[in-house]
DNA sequence: ACTAGCGGGACGTCCCGTTGAT
DNA sequence: ATCAACGGGACGTCCCGCTAGT
């Protein structure tokens, strides 16, 4: 890795966090420069736009994430184990997000939904990619007749995600882990009394 | 009314849609100027900054939404009938929103979680409004033994908010409503089958 | 006279003396407000807009101003003399003038012309009245013998009144009566050799 | 010349003729902006405050102006010539003035003599230039024997310049070149007159 | 005639995102 | 990668001319 891969390495890191907890609108190039020691001139070296560094440090972040979740399922065999483990990964998640200012995604999409297209044509695209996975392990799990047949995996991955964003805004409000415990909790009961074959 | 209290809310209507589609600092002061025809010196008249204009017309917006949902339960006597209301509250919320850019609440929360202090308290004030109304619905549900005895009221509320928003949050995301209203489908069937006492 | 005229009277009178001083554009309400000690309203009772006062106070100023010049030619029944009583109006104009801030009329024909039209009007108004008071006098002169006949009464006015104001600028600028008492001294020599029929 | 010195030049060239036309006070910066299709930061980055432009400004025209008078006398040599240059430089001048709005060291001597000290200051320093120029060439007038011995230098001075701005004035007023063509007339006989050593 | 308030808008500071010269 | 400069523009203060209520 050369020095200007470093570099952009650098910003990037620093951007995520910055964009996550203040958003696109309100993190200016100053904020980035202040917290890389970067000038303006050295970003512009490595992102033409303000708009092109947030959307490569939003996919940036999502990359890791998305390794993460992953990684989380990797070696789990069992449909039923893995969507477990999509639940599972958000235990944790608000006292120790891989990046601060909760989650990303959630984030993303709200501030993108009306105002910033490329970032939300983004936002979609991550959000898809979970989505897919998640239908997936519905589709593996009716087929090896471990989930009900009656499921439609789309609606799994709607409520799925859904409550667990849901319930992360809630927590983030009030700065109070209990709300997406629940969810987890909550989801995995719904896992064991609706989607599993019984 | 006076002519400046007609000037106020017009100022608030047109700052409350500018700030929940491009958020709060996504909307300028020359925004909000251009919306009501006028000129800073008259929208400064009415509130003495842009952040005192932001938390009251969230509050003006907040306090139409409330009416709303209050006005929805209205007349219902029955615990799970309200409940029902307050769910079925969301149905063709992302198609005709009373405040355009969707769920209000979801996207201050959102936003003003780790950068907008005094945003913050004003979004948590209205987010314990509607838990309490939820969890208030689910106690006399219990005293009156039309819900289950074990259910725990704040655990409901969470439920129900968190996959509303989130669902919501979807919605928005794709244009398309099917989220919210798988949403509100299975917090139907959950009310059914895991809140009514059988 | 009323109370209200005497009110009426004040506005004009320190109204008069700004205007002359910092012009119109300078010249504010509130320079009006503190300097007569009236509210607004108490002015806007007398005056229906700033420009209405601004050519009030120009008509009570000039009428006043003119009053002065017909006052110096009075009793004096030879043109010739009369011709230098016009000039010599301006000695001492600069030291003591009768309103501060220099010739009105200089000052709001200045001010006016490309910008105030209705101003401009009353300006062009009153330096009408000055030429035709010249003009007039070189008439009788010419009929009585005692000027030249080869004269044009107006080429006369333009060019006492011309060199009087401009002089009056110069002595104006540097704050310097000189210049102004230049221009009485050669109008005077003027007069002896190029006007009085010999 | 780079960008930004353009922008400058651009921006004296536009507020020049605001600043001569509707005066110092009543040109405003979003006039300037609207002529130069600038934004406030574009300005400001150029000039320090309206004031620094105003004065800018004036000097911008006046150094022009300047050029223009000096042009107009170069390669006369004899004094006599040169006074002639000088006078008949205000033939056609209200017609073609170089900067709209008439005589600028007029108007900001008139407006600014009460009001703005720093313009003052420098309507004084470019009239005393002028003045310079037609005392020297008095000066060497009378020590090459073309002009009377017995003329006061500086009295030629005060006497065409104010003969020119008064007539200057006069001609605004009434919107007719008569005054000022007849200034110029009446002041090339009165070098012919009493000027000339004959 | 006072008072408070209206909407308009001037001015200026500061920072924005961006560019270009070094 | 630095640094200065560029033009854009957000924000806020203060005062503008004017109105209305008392």
């Amino acid at each position: 890795m050369t020095k200007g891969d470093i570099t952009r390495e650098t910003i990037l890191e620093k951007a995520v966090t910055l964009f996550n907890v203040y958003g696109y609108s309100g993190t200016s190039l100053k904020d980035i420069m202040d917290a890389t020691g970067l000038q303006k001139g050295g970003i512009y070296n490595h992102f033409e736009s303000k708009e092109a560094l947030a959307v490569a440090a939003f996919d940036y972040a999502m990359a890791r994430i998305s390794d993460l979740m992953v990684h989380a399922i990797r070696g789990k065999r069992d449909p039923l184990e893995r969507l477990d483990a999509l639940i599972g990964f958000f235990e944790g998640y608000f006292e120790k997000p891989p990046i601060e200012g909760g989650c990303m995604l959630l984030n993303t999409a709200v501030e993108s939904d009306d105002a910033y297209p490329v970032l939300r044509e983004h936002a979609r695209h991550w959000m898809s990619q979970w989505r897919e996975l998640i239908r997936r392990t519905v589709d593996r799990g009716i087929e090896r007749g471990k989930m009900r047949p009656t499921l439609v995996p789309d609606e799994v991955a709607t409520l799925v995600i859904g409550t667990l964003e849901g319930a992360m805004m809630l927590s983030k409000l009030y700065d109070d882990a209990t709300h997406i415990d629940r969810a987890v909790v909550y989801l995995r009961q719904y896992v064991d009394t609706q989607v599993r074959q019984s």
